[in-house]
DNA sequence: TCTCGTTCTTGGACAGCGTTACATGATCTC
DNA sequence: GAGATCATGTAACGCTGTCCAAGAACGAGA
């Protein structure tokens, strides 16, 4: 009756809707009607399910066309495509994260950028630490976006930095200030991916590689 | 009898010794030879336990100096020196990743970083951006590196990228063998770091602003 | 010295988690 | 119809964080 794939789908819509610690055995069960035990017969460990989820939503993550008239121009592309499809669906992207699956999750994406990397004229093993290097940035700024709707007040980059201020003779007051507001991530974010992306493939170069 | 430096020091001796996920409130007091709510007595919660060890262990990251002729050098080493200590005490760091107390973890390193690129000429809210963007992809690296020790192989980067190689006719098949391969992920952030400080700290310019 | 109040510690419980051994029913095959 | 395979359910094990009520130590005041 319950089929692996209908398993699938219940998890990652409980997991969409009520976020990735909700993803329990026993819950997922019910929300099924059925015993525990299936869900093992059926997918197997709580590590299969979450790697099976997380692939899952990989593919249809990667169904979104690349944008981009130079080859550099859809390398940024795929970036920004890797970071917001991350950020629109959060909760499986914590899921992903918390299981070290994040590289599941992005698979596709990342092999797309490998294509781009190509066509941009980046082969073998630089399109390789090319890809390791944006998608680290990416997955670090992630990080960050995603923890600050999570913690506590108390543990915030800005309550953290704000906190032993006073002691910092050393630190501009402006900069002091500054330290204790929170910063425009996606701006911040989009600067970095274009230092990074530019450090890889210079712009002026990428217009004559292939065109 | 059992203070509250006492127990943290037992916690993040066991933290390092044994891993993050050793440190269990039953197993902190079984090796402090006390029951499990005098823990809660002194520290609070297990949130309130794991955000003190790493703050504690924050304040000990700090003591190394910070080497660099130049303020964008300097800069640099602030950066290496995070990337350095996580990854020598990398249990910790797994401990303060799945907590999201990254941020506390290097909360003094983040202040020394400001502290460089004031002397660099970056003040207010662009050296707020900057360290930003900087530790977060420092973050991102740090994230890769600590998930490849632990990481069961068929999750591994390598793996999941080289299964789906055979469909993808349009991957250059050097590129294709080079992604199957691990790369030398120092190297690798190395010369992405290099590229955001030097988006954010042109070296010529640093060169004359303070010296 | 006795007692009161605070500080500190303890044992035992509760609910939840992932996981498994085993028993049961359903379905298909020979 | 008998037997094997598939699919599901029951009940438990050991682990986790957490809390409550009760007891022990200890310092101070009468």
């Amino acid at each position: 009756m319950a089929t692996c794939d209908e398993i699938l789908d219940r998890a990652l819509a409980l997991v969409e809707a009520e976020g990735a610690e909700a993803l329990t055995m026993r819950r997922l069960a019910g929300e099924l009607g059925v015993a525990t035990t299936t869900i093992y017969w059926h997918v197997g460990n709580r590590d299969d399910l979450v790697t099976a989820v997380v692939r899952r939503h990989g593919e249809q993550m990667a169904r979104t066309p690349v944008n981009g008239d130079t080859a550099r121009d859809r390398v940024l592309d795929v970036a920004r495509l890797i970071w917001r499809t991350s950020l629109e669906h959060r909760e499986v992207t914590r899921l992903a994260a918390a299981h070290g699956a994040s590289t599941l999750q992005a698979r596709e994406l990342e092999l797309a950028m490998a294509r781009e990397l190509q066509t941009a004229g980046v082969v073998g093993t630089a399109a390789r630490d090319a890809m390791r290097a944006i998608t680290a940035c990416v997955g670090g700024f992630l990080v960050v976006a995603l923890r600050n709707d999570q913690t506590p007040e108390a543990l915030r980059r800005t309550t953290v930095l704000a906190d032993h201020n006073a002691d910092d003779g050393d630190l501009n007051p402006t900069t002091r200030a500054a330290l204790a507001e929170p910063a425009d991530l996606p701006a911040v974010f989009e600067s970095t991916l274009q230092a990074v992306v530019e450090s890889i493939v210079p712009a002026d170069l990428s217009a004559n590689a292939y065109l």
